[in-house]
DNA sequence: CAAGAATATGTCAGTCACTGACATGAGTCA
DNA sequence: TGACTCATGTCAGTGACTGACATATTCTTG
């Protein structure tokens, strides 16, 4: 097996969820200054997007998306963490909007209905950004840094979400109890199975439709037999 | 949610996992130059694990390693595609152990029944590895590059292995059924919390016994309620 | 055994993501 | 207006990784 890690041993408890929505420096507007700010980002992310497009990832340069924003490279590092975080920018706010789905969706029945009630309920936000998810899961298809930096980033950010909900949910260790983390990784599989799906259609099939059939799926694994078929 | 991609489009059938096993470079021993090849290999992984963990991973530069290995820049990155995979230099066959145990393990009752009984029997050979799994749970604790790498790379190579299997063995297409990916990223969680577990005991408990249980609490998700403790 | 083909390694120069340090100028606030 | 904050520019790094070419060792073949 695999060794791996804490991935960050210290995990949040579910009583700081509440207070960290106002954590989306980009959605507050002090004044001039942030707004001037959030429109260099917002230069960065869109030069980034077509250039991505239409020369690919590798062979488009930071100091191409820098200069094609008409800013610094040293500017675009100072807004974002990597090559990576410029093509998946509006993830962090998909993250804490999981955050505030898990604790909406915190009465269900069970934590998997639960699971699975959050990533439905988000994929009603995220039908606007089609043509940025089609874009993202191309580069990955072509990039392993990109889906590398998905798995390693942003998945694991998902997981660690799901994880805080579920284990507090049940009250129970997520260091201890495996199951938290079991589970969000299965959820978090269905996820990418569905896009996946979606991403072969070109985007034209129901995106909402394939994502609740895997997350679905998640009750069936414990009974797979040879016998069974789709 | 996040958007991803087919990893690798087109996956390999189990028809090719027999021709497979003697894709091991390392083991065969042609002659002096091969085995001379093989010792140079061996220095740099030796040179790198006693550099990472005595000075850790990131104070430690590839050049470092190389020269401690009496070997040019260029060789080490002639034998490994990065820094990370000096650190998983073992990895790539126990990805190969993981393709024989599952079609070992193809009998079962049960695909989670031949996932389980597949990952189980490779924790024996495992066992002989214990400081070099300590030293990778360490270092991916304290690095984000390479829990990164982890997830990403080894990580993601053992959920398609375990993809191919399960959906040859049930004869479902892994692009349209969602299941095979689900348990396998599933499992694969599971060994990630057995591994923290084990980890945190700083490798003092029962290694075979932690995965155990957490293979076998997969089971469970399905009905995870708020009344159940550990 | 003596070419000659393969190939593992060394050397060197280069690319590119990313960073620290310092300067500057626009925005904010008393 | 004047002091203070902070986003940005400039510049000089560092470090992982790569292509090209030279060299030396090993393997092969007549």
């Amino acid at each position: 097996m695999p060794s791996e890690v804490p991935e960050e041993a210290a995990v949040s408890t579910a009583a700081t969820v509440a207070a960290a929505v106002d954590s989306r420096p980009h959605l507050v507007d002090g004044g001039r200054r942030s707004r001037k700010k959030q429109q260099t980002r917002q230069r960065l992310v869109d030069a980034a997007d077509e250039l991505f497009a239409t020369q690919g990832y590798e062979a488009t340069t930071t100091t191409d998306v820098a200069e094609a924003a008409d800013v610094a490279q040293r500017t675009l590092f100072r807004h974002f963490a990597s090559k990576e975080a410029l093509l998946y920018a509006d993830m962090e706010d998909a993250r804490l909007d999981l955050r505030d789905a898990l604790a909406a969706a915190g009465g269900a029945s069970s934590a998997i209905h639960t699971v699975i009630q959050a990533l439905l309920s988000l994929e009603a936000n995220f039908a606007e950004h089609r043509e940025r998810r089609l874009l993202q899961a191309r580069l990955a298809a072509t990039s392993p840094a990109v889906s590398g930096y998905f798995r390693a980033v942003i998945q694991a950010g998902w997981e660690r979400e799901m994880i805080v909900a579920i284990s507090d949910r049940l009250a129970v260790d997520p260091l201890e109890d495996p199951r938290p983390e079991i589970l969000a990784g299965a959820a978090m599989s269905a996820c990418r199975a569905a896009t996946r799906q979606w991403t072969a259609s070109g985007g034209s099939e129901d995106y909402l439709g394939l994502l609740q059939r895997s997350l679905e799926s998640i009750r069936e694994i414990v009974d797979l037999r040879t016998a069974a078929a789709v």
